[in-house]
DNA sequence: CCCGCTGATGAGTAATTGCCCATGAGCAAA
DNA sequence: TTTGCTCATGGGCAATTACTCATCAGCGGG
């Protein structure tokens, strides 16, 4: 018997032994002897499941708590699409939470037979949520990339993720063949000028709904992390007002962007219209309030997908 | 918090609690104190949730809808075992798949520490089966043929599969030494009475578990293909209702052995009971639809391993 | 052929969870 | 006010699960 397919076998046994778990709710104990194997080893496929993401919970109850906030956001800043989820204290991660959240609205979108331009930018928060998409075949769909899949070092950047996203989901997808950063206003016009990049760049105007995340400044922030800014240009720009970014386009406390020379840098498609598209932040946490405020008062973003202790200290302002 | 809203309140609670435990992966004793709550209020909160649904866990991988099959078939049926794998719709095959399966099942059940009784039947799916365990020895085991060896010619039957089976197994086997189809009740009287004979069929009653292959009928279905029976007495069979075999055994469409002469020729043990041991049955494939949903009904097997088309098929019915 | 690496395994054990039960609060009827 | 009922609560304990560790088989490089 088992002579052949060894490694995704021991995926299928985890889909197995995740299931009757999950799904059939048997014990481990259960599962290892209809499965003909240790009770140890059950636990590990159990486990195996969950790391590898087989196995998908999510809460199918509005929360009255966060329903309630979500509302009062959507009223105080005109927001399309609030969702909220709890928070959750003990934990300092910027994801858990809203990437299932995300990646539930995602699929939403992804699931309707009529052919839409989905977006995506860039960002930890946002390669957390596609990882957690199903797999789905929306050959109708059209998946485009805001910002460029270069890294300052030349390799393809960890955190673009619409490579994750052709992963899991069958639909024709648009990188954008550029870095974030380009030196120079000229170089940048230069690039966009290439027919590739024009038409991603045109696809990206027409986007029905975008997912973006919304990063911090900071010489923790993204950008410096992933080393796009060196931490002087941070602090020049941060003294000069900026608090945030989207696709790496630069924002003041109001929302505006920055008529600055990093902006004019920046490689990244226009965020699309939000007066006639949804266009969804997905971010939350103490270190981003600032910057998530920004963007939704300056209208960078119509939409937001956060949790509830972001959402009390945006309703608190 | 949350003290107040009480009836609604505790669904939101537990929604809390829920989201708390399975999506961000905190403990119960996190949750109580995150609640300010104890930990056993917290686990009913889950539990709660879990209870209305509120959780709803999936299974992201291909198995999963043959998990579900199975599952319904089970429930359907009232089957012990029941394994779907998936359809290769490009195959007319009647073995792929199921073949290894089945094979996982044997091997599971001879790795089994106590001693154990396993019968075989006959058939090409069976033989597939066989020729997929891999060597194994197990000195505390014994295997029983139901069918006999012999072909209507005089030779060994070439889809008796325990001979097969003892090329692997390192075990006690006990075939049957007959012909499938003798020419008279009487004749199968005076071979079961043989000393020899008599103890096979003693020992296969005892089966523990039992595999055998759904035979279905018509002139190009094994009865007729191996020579066991002629065209016309295969079309009398059909006529008065026959729809399938096992081990040579005929039924109706409900199941039930028929009460006609060629029963009365089969030198086959009777298949193991069905209430006291796990007969498992073998099969796929639209031309054996009906003998496979007639045994199943009719409980001559209680445990099925076939592929996700039959499965949809039984339970469309 | 040996060595070290990787990954699977089962034993043992600690952590976590599920469940029973006694208790007591809240409340309606007597 | 008392009685009788329901139901939430937390203690205690058994069941279940997670983790650590030592071992071992398979395997590619020296």
């Amino acid at each position: 018997m088992a002579k052949k397919a060894e490694t995704s076998g021991r995926l299928d046994d985890a889909a197995r032994a995740g299931w009757l778990y999950y799904v059939a709710g048997r014990t481990q104990d259960e599962i290892a002897s209809a499965m003909g194997i240790s009770r140890q080893s059950a636990q590990r496929l159990v486990s195996l499941a969950v790391a590898e993401r087989l196995i998908k919970v999510r809460l199918d109850h509005p929360i009255a708590a966060c329903l309630e906030l979500a509302n009062q956001l959507r009223k105080k800043f005109g927001l399309r699409h609030v969702e909220i989820v709890p928070s959750d204290p003990g934990s300092s991660s910027t994801t858990v939470g809203i990437a299932e959240a995300a990646a539930s609205e995602i699929e939403r979108w992804l699931k309707r037979p009529d052919p839409i331009v989905l977006a995506v930018g860039t960002g930890r928060t946002l390669k957390a949520a596609v990882d957690q998409l199903p797999a789905i075949e929306c050959p109708n769909h059209r998946i485009v990339s805001l910002t460029g899949n270069i890294a300052p070092d030349g390799s393809a950047a960890y955190y673009n993720v619409i490579f994750s996203m052709a992963d899991a989901v069958k639909a024709r997808h648009y990188p954008m063949p550029l870095p974030v950063l380009v030196t120079s206003a000229e170089e940048r016009e230069l690039l966009h000028g290439q027919q590739l990049v024009r038409s991603t760049l045109a696809i990206s105007a027409q986007a029905d709904v975008t997912f973006v995340g919304i990063g911090e400044l900071g010489i923790d922030g993204p950008l410096c992390v992933d080393g796009f800014l060196e931490k002087d240009e941070m602090m020049e720009l941060m003294s000069g007002g900026a608090v945030g970014e989207i696709c790496g386009w630069i924002f003041d406390a109001d929302g505006r962007l920055l008529d600055n020379p990093i902006n004019e840098r920046v490689a990244s498609a226009p965020i699309p219209p939000r007066d006639s598209s949804t266009v969804i932040g997905i971010a939350k946490g103490k270190r981003k309030f600032k910057a998530i405020r920004a963007a939704i008062t300056g209208h960078q973003v119509n939409g937001l997908i956060t949790d509830e202790e972001t959402a009390e200290f945006l309703l608190s302002i």
